[in-house]
DNA sequence: CGTATGCTCAAACGATCGTTTGAATGACAA
DNA sequence: TTGTCATTCAAACGATCGTTTGAGCATACG
């Protein structure tokens, strides 16, 4: 173990903002290395291959937010009356708080690219691990928008969730103004992305 | 010249296919080449370069979707009363009606892809190009919607276009029933897109 | 016929890729 | 001190990348 900062995670954090700027294939482990300020050979000491490289970056950010996402819906479950508007919170909130931690904006844009990118292998794994939260969250939007057919449904999900990726992924977001503290412009944000959700999910 | 099908244009469209299936970086010459029969140095005889070829892909598509769009626009702004129903479709039914050719579909997830790289050099392209056209839509958004301020129309913009794009990128599109024919799906499927699309933009 | 011209082809170029190797290094236990 | 073990390092590996080359081939024109 390093004093200061351990190799691995000097490696993580160069990963997740180089692959953020230039995609996976398009980031060599010569620099990411480099400025990481490692050896070459580090990456494949420390985690065998670059593709689980690309694993672990995954796990690192998502593990945490998909904990939280099921834990705030598990809390507003347990009211009396649960609103769509709470159910969404419950979705986007964690997301944003991710992206307002330092490199979390940046792995905000590395998953909107391995959207983008149709890997059958990424695909996998983010539906082999976190499927089960979507699930959920699915499974709520049915009960509380039981006008809505099934194909319906998954059509207005998928929509929103495009939305969500797109504008968190840091390619829209709109610029904090001077005069607004960034934690009540995450709130906006947050209120913002909410209302717009809303609107597609249930509008007539 | 060659009698069936040009060397030139054998190989933008199986550019167009690989480049959808794997993204630019990920696609060799070779195996360009080779999908499209012809010989490896056929690219750089052509295009120049593997970058000219990635931008006539683009140009090719896009140069009819932009011109489709803006004559669109304009046969909707001559009417009496524009609709937002009307500027959306003229903005979402040029790119459904592609996304039906042969090779269109696959396009739009080039599209896409490109949209999550970010690109610089891509970007800039895009924007010197095609940017007018957002720009005349923008526009007509904002007469249309007079009752939101510029911030918060671009934001509902930016999320629309999100949403958009990922759901035209093939990512989530709905099957087709084998009992509607395709015409009146990519119908159904228009209908849908602009309903969401009105929804987002004009809530309260 | 001779010879341009447009195109295709196999082969090679130098560069860079992910990965592996084996020695050097340093901390800690016996 | 000596030996052990995890880590770091420079160097090299074979493979593949985009690109270039120069010969070969066809068609068209004088």
């Amino acid at each position: 173990m390093n004093a200061s900062v351990s190799t691995k995670d000097r490696i993580l954090g160069a990963a997740e903002v180089l692959f953020a700027q230039r995609g996976f294939e398009g980031v060599s482990l010569r620099q990411l290395t480099s400025a990481a300020g490692v050896n070459l050979a580090a990456v494949n000491y420390h985690f065998g291959s670059k593709d689980r490289l690309v694993e672990q970056v995954f796990r690192r950010r998502l593990d945490a937010l998909n904990a939280q996402r099921l834990a705030a819906l598990a809390t507003v479950r347990d009211k009396p009356e649960t609103s769509l508007e709470n159910v969404l919170a419950a979705y986007i909130r964690p997301a944003l708080e991710l992206s307002h931690d330092e490199g979390g904006a940046l792995f905000m844009r590395v998953l909107a690219r391995a959207f983008a990118e149709h890997d059958d292998r990424l695909r996998q794994f983010l539906s082999e691990n976190y499927g089960h939260v979507m699930r959920q969250f699915t499974a709520e939007f049915a009960r509380l928008l039981p006008q809505l057919g099934k194909s319906e449904l998954y059509w207005r999900i998928d929509l929103v969730t495009g939305a969500l990726t797109h504008a968190m992924s840091g390619f829209g977001m709109i610029q904090r103004p001077k005069d607004v503290s960034e934690d009540a412009h995450r709130e906006q944000t947050t209120q913002h992305l909410i209302r717009f959700a809303v609107a597609g999910l249930s509008h007539p």
